[in-house]
DNA sequence: AGGCCGTACTG
DNA sequence: CAGTAC
DNA sequence: GCCT
């Protein structure tokens, strides 16, 4: 019945890493089946292989990449219909008779973990360690070392390649279930579009007798194989079909890609749902209820952050925003039913705090010197957590320290650590007010125009916080005219009168914007201070706005928010995007411009909010 | 399993 | 490229 | 650590 399973895997190994073909082999050879080898190739498993890897291996094989229209498929629900049942009663999976395919699977293990202790973490933990492949050339698991067998893989090769350029494609296809739970919706809904391309084929329809068929698990099915002539290629555009970011799918506009992407309203339909959890739309509460917990939880994220443990980071910094914009108190545990970013661990977490008033992870855990030196040395402006770690294994500990040893720091870095004490107290309104207002003259003298250059004070001084950290100021030019220079000698100009050391130097950048960072204060006596200075198009200045005004927070809600409608959005605009399995970005559309932060909102389906109601 | 915001500068 | 910052 |  399964005797061709040609269409399963024709060539799977197209795109696949080595480790993602090892782990489907074992999965085909614990089912009693075996792997072999395809040479053609419609359909790419795997979505981390890159295009350029694929056509690496197309050329590897002479095969013209752009000639071949293919498809994505989540390896995960590869393996699933792997697992299914009617495949394990297979005994053997015969994918391309003439070559044997060779597992090198007992010669090299896969990986090996090992416990060891990590300095810079203190602290032991499982080490996975790919064995390395002996890497000379081109050697790779599909050697065909039996010289009999690899003539006649090659001659059958270029039988092959002349067949299928001659006449032939085959398009796997199969159905979507778009009643398949999130889990399936969130993965899959990258290719969805792409097989409501592909389904233009479906106007030859051959029959395929039964026994032929594939059924796949539950959820998906791959519902038949067909062999399709090459003329109802004729007419399209096989460029466009291939997924490459280089070489976009479609140059549609905004309102076509809505059209092209039949997941989205689905999507949106979900987040809606949710909306209330995105704080880019809930809005801060007017008061935090929950401050003792979050002050907690705080330390932890500062430990967590510190070891450069990047997922507890975002697992903690989650929770904590959601706590933050709680308006109501947690009293008992069963406020915590339901809430989203807050799990088992935190949970528990949260319940210690109520009952005790701290948790003993962090006690156990702040007290460590490695811990208390990192807190220390990050101070600095330039040093993080990486930098820290390794001065505190050099046995430097505190600032004293860092000071005798002068010549391991960056430039940055001295200025950072002589100016430590400056930099960490926060600028009072009254004072932003005054840099602002030096920086605005300065700005219209150097034009010579009233009102050519427009200046915002973003951050928490845009936020209207009593005091803030730094000075952002954003400079567009009303008249979208080139402003050549017009940064640097802005920052010259204010030399003398404000700015004391420079951190990074304006330069420009694809985009079109500048962004100098340097440090300044009011007058000889006055405490330094952090000041950056950003020079963007007027097209860009809503985003800009936007992203500068902050909070940290709500910015990475509110461009998650875009994320699940099908956008991208950074401080240099608003795009349309098309993505695939693992959130992987497979399209970038035209910038959409948005001059006014309105825009953005608008575009979104957000409500807009005054920055004061963005502290979140 | 693998993503968790997206971009730019430094060395 | 990793580390740091916004 | 949480989520799909």
């Amino acid at each position: 019945m399964f005797k061709d399973m040609s269409f399963m895997f024709p060539l799977a190994t197209v795109n696949l890493t080595n480790t993602r073909i090892r782990t489907l082999t074992n999965l085909i050879e614990s089912n009693g089946g075996q792997m072999k080898l395809g040479p053609d190739t419609l359909m790419i498993v795997g979505s981390d292989a890159t295009v350029e890897l694929c056509q690496k291996q197309f050329a590897k094989f002479n095969l013209d990449f752009e000639q071949y229209r293919y498809q994505f498929l989540n390896p995960d629900w590869v393996s699933q219909s792997l697992l299914n049942k009617k495949l394990q009663e297979q005994k053997k999976f015969q994918l391309f008779p003439e070559v044997v395919f060779q597992p090198v699977l007992e010669e090299v293990p896969e990986f090996k973990t090992k416990l060891v202790y990590v300095e810079a973490l203190a602290k032991t933990v499982p080490v996975r360690e790919e064995v390395v492949e002996q890497d000379d050339g081109d050697i790779n698991i599909y050697n065909i070392k039996d010289n009999e067998l690899r003539m006649k893989y090659e001659k059958r090769m270029e039988e092959f390649r002349r067949d299928i350029l001659k006449e032939y494609k085959q398009i796997l296809d199969y159905e979507y279930d778009y009643d398949l739970d999130n889990f399936h919706n969130q993965v899959d809904d990258g290719y969805e579009y792409l097989l409501e391309d592909l389904s233009i084929l479906k106007k030859e329809e051959p029959q395929i007798p039964e026994s032929e068929k594939f059924y796949g698990d539950d959820d998906c099915q791959i519902t038949e194989t067909r062999k399709v002539k090459f003329d109802i290629l004729d007419g399209l555009d096989l460029g466009k079909s291939v997924v490459n970011v280089e070489q976009p799918i479609l140059s549609a506009q905004l309102k076509e890609t809505k059209q092209f992407n039949p997941g989205l309203k689905r999507k949106q339909q979900f987040w809606e749902a949710k909306k209330g959890y995105f704080v880019c739309e809930a809005g801060a509460a007017q008061k935090c209820q929950n401050n003792e917990i979050i002050e907690e939880l705080e330390k932890l994220l500062k430990i967590y952050t510190n070891e450069k443990d990047k997922g507890r980071c975002i697992a903690y910094r989650k929770a904590i925003g959601f706590l933050k914009a709680l308006p109501y108190p947690i009293k008992s545990s069963e406020d915590l039913k339901d809430m989203p970013t807050i799990g088992d661990k935190i949970k528990k977490k949260i319940i210690e705090i109520m009952q005790t008033g701290k948790l003993t992870k962090v006690q156990k855990l702040e007290g460590q010197e490695k811990n208390v030196a990192i807190s220390e040395l990050t101070r600095v402006w330039g040093i993080g957590p990486t930098t820290a770690a390794t001065f505190y294994f050099k046995g430097i500990k505190t600032l004293e320290d860092l000071k005798k040893n002068l010549h391991l720091l960056n430039r940055n870095q001295q200025v950072g650590l002589q100016l430590v004490k400056d930099l960490e107290q926060r600028i009072p309104r009254e004072e932003a007010t005054l840099i602002f207002e030096i920086v605005k003259r300065e700005i219209d003298d150097l034009s010579g125009v009233q009102g050519l250059f427009k200046a915002t004070a973003c951050g928490s001084y845009r936020r209207e916080k009593e005091t803030c950290g730094d000075m952002d100021i954003l400079i567009t030019r009303c008249d979208g005219k080139n402003t050549e220079d017009f940064l640097l000698n802005l920052i010259t100009r204010l030399e003398g009168k404000l700015l004391t050391h420079h951190l990074t130097m304006p330069k420009r950048t694809e985009h079109d914007c500048e962004t100098y960072m340097g440090i300044g204060r009011v007058s000889n006596q006055a405490v330094h201070r952090r000041i950056d200075l950003k020079l963007y198009p007027k097209e860009q200045y809503g985003c800009a706005v936007l992203y500068f005004t902050g909070s940290d927070h709500y910015n990475r809600s509110m461009r998650l928010w875009a994320q699940k409608n099908g956008y991208t959005l950074s401080d240099h605009g608003l795009y349309p995007t098309q993505r695939g399995a693992h959130n992987k970005k497979l399209w970038k559309g035209e910038v959409i411009p948005c001059e006014e932060e309105m825009d953005v909102y608008k575009i979104l389906g957000l409500k807009y909010k005054p920055p004061k109601e963005r502290s979140v």
